[in-house]
DNA sequence: AATGAATGAGTGTTCATTCAT
DNA sequence: AATGAATGAACACTCATTCAT
C-alpha cells in the first residue's frame, strides 16, 4: 500500500518533469497528477529532490539488475551489448508511460550536482554508482570482445561506449519527442531498433 | 561597444549556465562574472531566458554560416559531412572556453518550451528554424549520399543523422565533463575526433 | 479513565513543551510521549493550544485551592505569604517532573494573548481569573499586613507582591534549567527556598 | 545609510515581536511596520531568527558597554548595583519604544536554543557571551561587596542575584504590559524604581 | 550608460487538524 | 474508543526584474 504510494508519486512526477522541466515543475501539480494532497508527498520523500533522485536511481537500479539476470547465461560480448540495448527498449520504448523517464534522465545530471542536503548525499552516491556499474559493465564487455578478436580495436573502449549511449539516448530521446509532442520526426520505434542494431555490427563488430 | 558587452554577458552566463545550470545560476552571479551590474544585463537582454537562447541561437547560426561558406567549394556527401564535424570541432573544443557550450546546449531545450513571454517568441522562432537548418543540412547530405550510392542506404537519412549526431554531442560532452570536473573520462579530443570519423566511415558509408 | 487520558495528555504536553518551547513542539511528539496518536488527543482537546491552557489552567486552580484549604486556620498575614510560597514549592519542586511547568508558564503568555477560537474564549477567561484570584489574594494579605503594622508600608502592594513573585519566578525557574540542561547555577533547592524566606524577613516584613 | 535600514528593522521587530509574539508576528508584519517589503529584510539578516538573535544581541552589548564604562569612576559594590539597574532604566523605561524589548528578551530563550543554522551559531554564542557577562558581573559585585563587608553573605552570590534580576524583570515587564494593554497594574515607574532600591537596601545591604 | 537597492510574486515545506477505517 | 494517513492553509525565503539616482 505504501509502496503503491511512492509508485504514484514517481510516475507522476516523471510525467510532470518531462513534460515541463524539474524547476518548472511544481509539488502541487506533481500532487495533481498523483491524486492526492501537497502534504502527503513529504510523507514519501523529503523534498523535491529526492523524487527527481528516486526516478533516476529506480531506473539504473532496474536496469543494471535486468542485465546481471540475463547474463547469467550468455557470455558473448556481442549478445551482451544486445541484450543491454533490448532491456533499455524494454524499459523504456514498450512501455509509452516509461518513455518520458528519458527526458528526466537527461535533464537530471546538474541537478545532482547541486545537491546540499545531507539526508541526500547518500542517495545521491548510489545513484553515482549504478551509473558506474553500467559503465563499467559496457567497458568490460567491449574490453572483452576486443580481445577475444569479435570486436574493432582501434579505438578504446571508452570511446566505443560513448559512441553507444550516445546513439540510444538519443535516437531514444527522439522518440519521447515524437509521442509527446506529435510532431514527426522521420522515424520510428522500430527504425530506431534497427539503427542501433546495424550501429553494434558495422561499427562495433571486427 | 554595445557588443562588446553583449558578447561579455553571453560568455559569463554561458560560463555560469554551464557550472551551475540554467535555473541554479543567478543573475548575480552572471552579472559579476561579466564584471557590471545586474541591471545594466537588461539593458541588453530582455530577461535571463532571452540570454539562454541567444546563446543557443549564436551558435546555431555560428555553425550554419561555417557550414554553408564551406559548402560552396565542397559537393562531396562525405567530405561535407565531415566539414560539419570539422566545424563542431573548431567552435566547441578548439577553445576551451567554448567548450561549455555543450552542457548548455544539451540543457536548453525545457526552458525553450516554456517561453511564454511574447518578445521572445520570434528568438524562439529562429533558433526552432536555425537548428532545423542543420536538421535538413545533414538529412540533405545524406540523402544525396545514398542517391549517389556512397552512403548506406538501408536506414532512413532522420535515423542516421541521429546517431550522427548523439554521438558527437555525448563524445563532445564527456571531453566538457573532463576539463570541468578533472576526473578522467579514458579518452581525449584526439580519440573523440577519431571515434567520430570512424562511425563516419564504418557506419556511414556503404 | 477518560481522566487518565487527559492527565497523561497534560503531563507529556507539559513535557514536551518545557524541553522544546510550544511553537517548537509538534502534536505528534505530545502523542507519542503520551502514548498514544494524535487523532486521539482531539477526543480530550479542542486543538493545541487548548492543551496548553489547560496546563496553566489546572496549575492555577491548583495553587488556588491548596492556598484556600490551608488559609482556612491560618490568619497571620506573614504565615499565608509562607503558605503561599510552600504551596509553590510543593507543586513545582517537590514533584521533578512538575518542574518543567515553570518554564511553561512563563512562555504561555503571548499564547494566550493570540487566542482566536471562540471554543477557547471562556477558558482563556477563567485563566485570567485564577491568575487574578492568586493576585488578589496575595495583594490583599499584604495590605492586611501593612495595616496590622507587621509589613513594610513605604511601597504599595502590587510593587511588594511583583517583586515577591518575580523572585519566586526567577529562582524556581533557575532550578529547572539546573535540572534540565545539568549546568551548574551556582545554587540548589535548599538555597532558593532561604533566599526567598530571607526576602520575606528583610524586605516584606516591617 | 545601511545601519540605518538594519535599525528600521530591528525596531519594526523588536514593537511586532513584544505585539504578537515571535512565532505569531510574519515577515510580511514586520516589512510593513519597518516600511519596506520583505525581500529586503533579507539583505540585511540571514533570517528571521537572526532579527530576534540581533534584538537581544544589541541589548546585551549596550548594557555590558555602558556598565563597563562607569564602572571605571565607580568602585563601591553599592554603587554598581546601583549603576546596573540604572543603566536597565535608561535602556528600557526611559524610552517608551524600547520598553517593548522586556518581552521579547523574555520569550527569546527557547528560540535560541533551536538554533540550527550553522551562520547563526556565532551570533548565538555571542550572546550567551554577553548574558554571561552581566551575570558575572553582578556575581563579582556581590561577592566583592560580601567580603566588604557590606552585603549580606548569609546568602550566596548566585541566588542574592537571581533574586534582583527576577525582581527587576518582573517589574519592568509590568510596565510594559501597562503601557501596551493600557490596564492599571498598580504601579508606575517611579513605583518601580524605589522598589528595586529599596530591595537593594533592605535584602542585599548587611 | 551604469548601478545595486528595493520589490514582491512565486513556491517548497511544515504541521495542526480531520476523518475514514 | 483509537488510529495515523491524508489534507491544505500558512509562511519563510529566493531571486528575476525594476527604477531612482
Amino acid at each position: 500500500m505504501e509502496d503503491t504510494k511512492r509508485t504514484k508519486i514517481v510516475d507522476a512526477a516523471t510525467k510532470v518533469f518531462a513534460e515541463k522541466g524539474y524547476h518548472y515543475a511544481t509539488m502541487s501539480e506533481i500532487a495533481k497528477e498523483a491524486g492526492m494532497s501537497t502534504g502527503l508527498i513529504y510523507s514519501y520523500f523529503e523534498n523535491k529532490l529526492d523524487i527527481l533522485l528516486s526516478i533516476i536511481r529506480i531506473f539504473w537500479k532496474k536496469i543494471n539488475r535486468l542485465n546481471q539476470d540475463k547474463f547469467i547465461t550468455v557470455k558473448d560480448p556481442l549478445d551482451k551489448i544486445l541484450i543491454i540495448l533490448q532491456n533499455f527498449e524494454d524499459l523504456l520504448i514498450k512501455d509509452e508511460k516509461a518513455l518520458c523517464q528519458v527526458k528526466v534522465l537527461n535533464e537530471a545530471l546538474p541537478h545532482i550536482f547541486m545537491i546540499k542536503d545531507k539526508r541526500l548525499q547518500e542517495k545521491r552516491y548510489e545513484i553515482i554508482l549504478n551509473n558506474k556499474e553500467l559503465i563499467d559493465t559496457i567497458d568490460e564487455i567491449i574490453t572483452d570482445g576486443q580481445k577475444k578478436g569479435i570486436f574493432d580495436d582501434s579505438l578504446n573502449p571508452s570511446v566505443l561506449r560513448q559512441v553507444l549511449c550516445g546513439t540510444i539516448e538519443r535516437v531514444i530521446y527522439g522518440l519521447f519527442f515524437k509521442t509527446y509532442s506529435g510532431e514527426d520526426i522521420g522515424y520510428d520505434a522500430d527504425d530506431a531498433h534497427k539503427a542501433i542494431v546495424k550501429l553494434i555490427e558495422k561499427f562495433i563488430l571486427k
